[in-house]
DNA sequence: TTATATTAAAATCTCGAAAATCTGAAAAAT
DNA sequence: ATTTTTCAGATTTTCGAGATTTTAATATAA
């Protein structure tokens, strides 16, 4: 019998990494077993998941993992440009030399993962490691603004970009080329940029939405 | 025994209005009896809403109806004007005729309470209504925006937002002199000025910011 | 064959009670 | 007098069984 909020923690990894296919049954008898807990204390979980927006949930119907959604991955997009470029400016602003370092070091340790993997040292084994780092360097850019509110909306886009993304046929095209983004988002926030902070965040997040429809108002703004 | 929607419903527009005390302990045990169902269901619905950030949970300590915070108050009107002024540009680059229409129709409603409400026309009834008025007027300006997570996420920001301003004795000096201020919303709105707009939702939600310690990265944006 | 009705199996939802934990007051020790 | 320990009442958490609903397989009718 595991705690409640460790069950919750696992789950919410499973969610964001490729363990379950998008669409599958989350039957409450199957993890019940697998958590060796009760029905209702799996039931509370996954309601606290599909209010994370991790899980669909469909009364009388139960709990799935989402489908994908191309114009979903859009919006998640769209969101995230919107939190990480005002967090990172409000991190600018707010944030000291401890804030600088921290960003420094994130950078360091995803900017080694990702030469490593470009030449091709063992990919499958450190992509894991890399959207782990690519999450932390991504948190620490907007770490130092004040507002907690802001941070844990971003930690809930983020987490819905990720399950949206973490199909494990869709990982390789999303890791290329992001060394020279990550190096000029770190540039322009080092040199305490705003604009320019701003714009790379928004070219780095925007790289895959190219040719896409749905059109983002920051997009015209950030020239 | 209500439907669990019922209750989880009934239980928002409680904690959105001023029913309860800031810091209250809500009790399974009193809401099962009332709503007529079993401490489960309660229990299920609390943690609904706690994602929702409309009620606190301690693990081993229960729920709780947030407390006052006039940090988080600033940083929920932080992300209003992050998620309107973003909202409304959208709205406006893809909405038709309408959406120009129900806004127009939205603040004639609006308008026409703020009149009432201005004569001193039997206030403490007015006011329930003026703040649903304005919800909708609000929910309307983002309406046409093709995101619904962007949507989404204002409305729960919205409703956390309501929670934080609604002791009875804040009601009425947040009302004052919104007359204006909502016309010229909807003036820069039809007019497809984009830059306007967002400077004026940015004006409006701020208007109660002045002389507080947190600065908004929008705030030096929109001059 | 196709569509509808029937029914059994499987899954979900609700419930009240048992188990675990917390709280605060009274007793004991320093 | 102050701190620590003990303990009982109150609250929260977990649980599994029974009620309800959905699902899917089979039978019946058009």
């Amino acid at each position: 019998m595991e705690s409640e909020n460790k069950i919750y923690q696992e789950l919410k990894k499973r969610l964001t990494t490729d363990t379950y296919d998008h669409g599958q049954k989350l039957r409450a008898e199957v993890l019940r077993e697998e958590f060796e807990c009760s029905a209702s204390t799996v039931r509370e979980i996954l309601f606290r998941l599909a209010s994370d927006g991790l899980v669909h949930f469909l009364d009388q119907k139960g709990f799935r993992v989402p489908e994908l959604s191309p114009t979903k991955l859009i919006e998640l997009t769209h969101m995230r440009i919107l939190l990480e470029s005002e967090g990172a400016v409000l991190s600018i602003r707010q944030g000291g030399v401890g804030w600088e370092a921290s960003l420094t070091a994130a950078h360091h340790k995803l900017s080694h993962l990702e030469k490593r993997i470009h030449a091709r040292e063992d990919p499958t084994e450190l992509v894991d490691l890399w959207f782990n780092s690519e999450k932390e360097f991504h948190q620490t850019l907007i770490s130092a603004c004040s507002s907690s509110t802001l941070k844990h909306m971003h930690s809930l886009i983020y987490a819905q970009f990720r399950q949206q993304l973490m199909k494990a046929d869709r990982k390789f095209d999303f890791i290329s080329n992001n060394i020279k983004q990550h190096n000029d988002i770190l540039e322009a926030a080092l040199a305490a940029d705003e604009a320019l902070t701003r714009k790379r965040v928004h070219d780095h997040l925007a790289r895959h939405l190219t040719g896409q429809t749905a059109t983002l108002a920051s997009e015209s703004d950030a020239e």
